[in-house]
DNA sequence: CGGTGTCTTGAATACCATCAAGTCTTGTGG
DNA sequence: CCACAAGACTTGATGGTATTCAAGACACCG
């Protein structure tokens, strides 16, 4: 039995308040809705809003879901937790993200998704979803580039851990980061700024690393000039400098 | 333009010789040809066959493509080389894998393709091949599918370089191998026995770790009677033992 | 026959984890 | 408003895992 879960925050499934979603040109919310405003109403799909407050699971593995969520607002990680209780980050998500594609195909992810600012999601019914999504060329189109995407960021995190030192990783990260908030409108530019909600032993998760080590690196890195932190900001001081310690090799 | 490489070694792009291949039952090629055979001539895909030699490079990225190959016969390797010549490999390509999802979508996959054990492969066009493809619920589904499982399995590379010891990380890589195998019907049983052609080197690549090392596992496994080697074979003497190592956390 | 590729083994070293102690902040309830 | 607890971060000391370097054994091939 499929179950609708964390109803708890539902706000009314009426019309979105999407229309002001900074990352909205990312995501297939702008889609649907256009595909959803034609006059055909076998286009319809289901739909509500939640928010959960930061270190909330939004779902987990084991479970199952009729629903695909996307995150509008706020960040959040896929994670994976061994029986010893040490965890692997395989992606942070932003605003425009799906939660898990997986989900568009079947019942359960296989990793749990944790809010780690306060987040707000909207969550299609699989079915309609599906049915809306293959029956438009364009979305499917839309829906490989983000499968490309997706697959091409975990091959580059595969290579960071095989092959790269601490401080290659975590320049990437930072890199990597900026970018994505800058593809979304939500980076200050010159100095190169962005919101950095991520704790430490996110970052060490997410790295591979022990959260000791990662506040070594990033001890250095703020002693050598290349970044500041402060009030949950991040300050790129030294593009170049940054970009060939990620290059390094 | 569009180049079409690796014409040396096209055979005749008549009739597939497929029919007797081991991984039929996992690949599209089976399910490409039944869609193939039905009265609609529009429903026909361009496609050739190719055999390349071991250590050959079957796709690069930087090049462009046109067709989407996919692995009829004997091993290869997706692997990204680091400007420092260190390598990393994503995945290793058996019988019934597609060479690159991504050259689905487009031109360019962002890994290359080298065969390891010489390799017999289809390749379709890209057009036809995904005229077909999206024409075909079914197919899409069986996509979908290939899509998770790859993705699934990037993301179980990535805990394994991130949190597993070498001991655990090779012992995995044995059972998953052992499994896939299996699937396709190329694994004998009881004792668990396979062929396996991969050279410590590429352990050492796929592992994120220094043939060196790989070798002083390898040569604990041994001594400690979890696996053989001999003439390009593996045989898995205590199976329960080496699930034990793989998941041991 | 030398050349090349593969594997093994030992010694020295590097990188990062773990342990431990301490600071500082944040949040909470009295 | 303060006391206290918990979480986040820092720093130094120590140790383990895996790398690098080096040398040698072995097989295969032209």
């Amino acid at each position: 039995m499929l179950a609708r879960r964390f109803d708890e925050t539902a706000e009314s499934p009426g019309l979105p308040r999407c229309a002001t979603c900074a990352a909205r040109q990312f995501s297939f919310c702008q889609a649907v809705d256009e595909a959803a405003s034609r006059p055909t109403p076998a286009d319809l799909v289901e739909q509500s809003e939640h928010t959960v407050p930061a270190r909330r699971i939004i779902c987990g593995p084991r479970e199952l879901y009729d629903i695909v969520p996307i995150i509008c607002e706020g960040w959040a990680a896929a994670v994976v937790v061994l029986p010893d209780a040490t965890r692997q980050i395989l992606s942070f998500l932003l605003p425009g993200d799906f939660v898990s594609t997986a989900l568009l195909f079947g019942a359960t992810p296989d990793y749990s998704v944790e809010a780690i600012t306060e987040v707000r999601y909207r969550a299609f019914m699989r079915g309609g979803l599906r049915r809306l999504l293959f029956g438009s060329p364009d979305l499917v189109e839309r829906l490989s580039r983000a499968w490309i995407e997706e697959k091409a960021r975990a091959d580059q995190l595969i290579i960071d851990l095989g092959r790269r030192t601490s401080e290659e990783r975590l320049a990437r990260l930072i890199l990597n980061l900026a970018d994505r908030l800058a593809e979304r409108g939500m980076a200050q530019e010159d100095p190169l700024k962005i919101e950095f909600p991520l704790r430490q032993h996110h970052i060490a998760d997410a790295l591979g690393l022990s959260p000791v080590h990662v506040s070594k690196v990033m001890s250095d890195f703020r002693r050598s000039g290349l970044i500041d932190t402060s009030e949950r900001w991040l300050t790129i001081l030294d593009l170049e400098r940054l970009r060939r310690v990620a290059d390094l090799r």
